[in-house]
DNA sequence: TTCACCTCTGTAATCGGTTTCATCAGGGGA
DNA sequence: TCCCCTGATGAAACCGATTACAGAGGTGAA
């Protein structure tokens, strides 16, 4: 009577009957092929092609105690920046047999709430977290797994972190301005507290200085088109404007960009401006802009393959420091004089 | 003597012990608090405050036969046309206590081997496809979890659809260009097996005829910025430019647009170009693009719930119908003379 | 022949929940 | 007083794997 049991996958039981043989050595030809004898192994793999059989894996992560994910937590999953960085860390995580969960950490008012179950054992294995501007205790109770920072870092937080040199970069397009003969340097700034502006921040008033000069006026924006558009609003109503701005991304450069032109202004004969990302778009903009390369892929990468270094117990550096580069195109020039 | 056991994080057994009370209490006071009685959910509740207990995902997966994920499948998670789909499916997910798992389907050779064991009941309780290049066999094989399909679809796959109006779209984009003047409409069209393309394809030809005209030139992209590039390389050397192109999305409009007017060609002056997607950085170009709207994050959490409500059981349209509009900016005009 | 040892395999405990079914106490009606 | 019913709870089966431990059979040395 019980014949009729229609579209059931199989289960380990069904493959061992098959086979005529164990539970125990079917999952032994699985997991560990070489301790199983020949005659056996080819049984096994007989009959688990014959019922179509793949292990479920909520019983084999409950066996395991683990869960085979690991949480990737962006600011805003719709921002091209972070999805790139995602897709380098997609690329390890499959190699390693585990999934990639994304979330997103501009979630409601519950967020505190929420991020403490995401960052849960029982969730996932562990976290890699591309937003500084969350709460440091979330990860540092007993039930958090292992986490990595990569780009932007949480103050108070102690775990690995994954980021590109940003004071060197901000140095590089200094130096490349000056180069130019450029002495009144503005900035287009991330948010005051963000972790990445301040890095960047320093490299600029570093390199500045190291020409003997000072930082000119500083705009803040918020890394979005929309923000580097108000910034060259504030910049088109002021008298004595410098003749370059360093902006800390390239969105901000490119909104920026956009509005200038379209106030009339020249880019590069009135006013240089300078990126940071090298996003694909950057090349393909009228004029192309000049901006320091961050290989955000492979900063993806590299904190997917520290995590799953520090989940085999290795230790990890506690910070890695990606290199970055200056892509010098159409967007800067020597000041008018 | 075993008392000692630091840092164990709390298990359901625990929290009954404590609360004296049987596991199956514990439990349904969490699932279902209204058979049990207020004493008693009063001492499980404080139970769990004191462990600091929070259920085991795989243990309860695995009894409840899910995973609690939802696995999206994009063809390149670094494109930010599908990381804002992705957000608005991690919108919806999130509000329904499930996982979004994202899986990059630009995957090696074995690409076959892999997604059939993504596409599979134990490891995701759902799919939502955004590639329309996977081979449909995969989705229909019985172990494969419900699936719905978001802007493009896959031949020969019966699983419901959540589209923006494509023909429709292609359609707004003609008669704004014919309403200009323009009679020489040329296309740049995506892959010629991609759906999408096909869809577009069939609206702009039937919206040419309605005005008595028939299609120009047609480049191929490949939706990238470069392709937008090379078609312009291409376009350049032509005779006979046609006054006006329609493209298939932003990027390629944004790449072309750029290599047009590095050569010296003014748009829209001398070309009108027309996108499709209205991407944030459309209008933030110079000049701003004219483009038709398709509300990505709309079709992400349409897809989101259609998938739910497969889950739940309930009746879901074949396909679903997003309405798109045409945000005219500044790079169409009539054509010369 | 006996015993130690090795290889291979099976039995059964285990991971941590959920849910069926049984039990029990108490209330209401006959 | 007896019986039935209801609501709350506990005991135990169950989800589907993995793995510690034990046992069977074979080999080689003493």
């Amino acid at each position: 009577m019980n014949e009729h049991r229609p579209q059931r996958t199989a289960r380990i039981k069904d493959v061992a009957r098959i086979a005529g043989v164990s539970t125990a050595t079917v999952s032994r030809t699985l997991s560990n092929p070489d301790i199983v004898s020949e005659d056996t192994r080819r049984a096994v793999l007989e009959a688990i092609e014959e019922t179509g059989y793949s292990v479920n894996l909520s019983a084999q992560n409950l066996r395991r105690q683990r869960t085979g994910g690991i949480l990737a937590l962006a600011p805003n999953l719709a921002n091209p920046f972070f999805s790139e960085i995602l897709s380098g860390i997609s690329d390890v995580l499959r190699g390693a047999g585990l999934n990639l969960i994304v979330g997103d950490t501009a979630i409601g008012d519950d967020a505190r709430l929420r991020l403490v179950d995401y960052a849960n054992r029982s969730r996932c294995d562990g976290l890699i977290v591309l937003d500084g501007s969350l709460d440091p205790e979330v990860f540092m109770r007993s039930q958090c797994p292992p986490v990595v920072q990569v780009c932007e870092w949480i103050q108070g937080l102690a775990a690995p972190k994954v980021l590109a040199d940003n004071e060197r970069g901000a140095g590089l397009a200094v130096d490349h301005l000056v180069g130019l003969g450029h002495e009144r340097i503005g900035r287009l700034a991330g948010p005051e507290k963000n972790t990445l502006t301040q890095a960047r921040d320093s490299g600029f008033g570093r390199a500045l200085g190291r020409h003997g000069l000072a930082p000119d006026v500083v705009y803040r924006g918020d890394f979005s088109l929309a923000s580097g558009q108000r910034a060259a609003e504030q910049l088109l109503g002021a008298r004595n404007r410098p003749t370059a701005i360093f902006c800390d991304n390239d969105e901000m450069a490119c909104g920026m960009m956009g509005a200038l032109r379209r106030a009339g202004l020249q880019v590069p004969e009135d006013l240089s401006i300078v990126g940071f990302d090298d996003i694909e778009l950057s090349r393909h903009l009228t004029p192309a802009l000049t901006t320091v390369r961050q290989p955000r892929k492979a900063l993806g990468t590299r904190a997917a393959r520290t995590l799953l270094q520090q989940l085999d117990g290795v230790d990890v550096p506690n910070e890695t420091r990606v290199p970055v580069s200056l892509e010098v195109r159409e967007s800067t020039a020597p000041p008018a004089r």
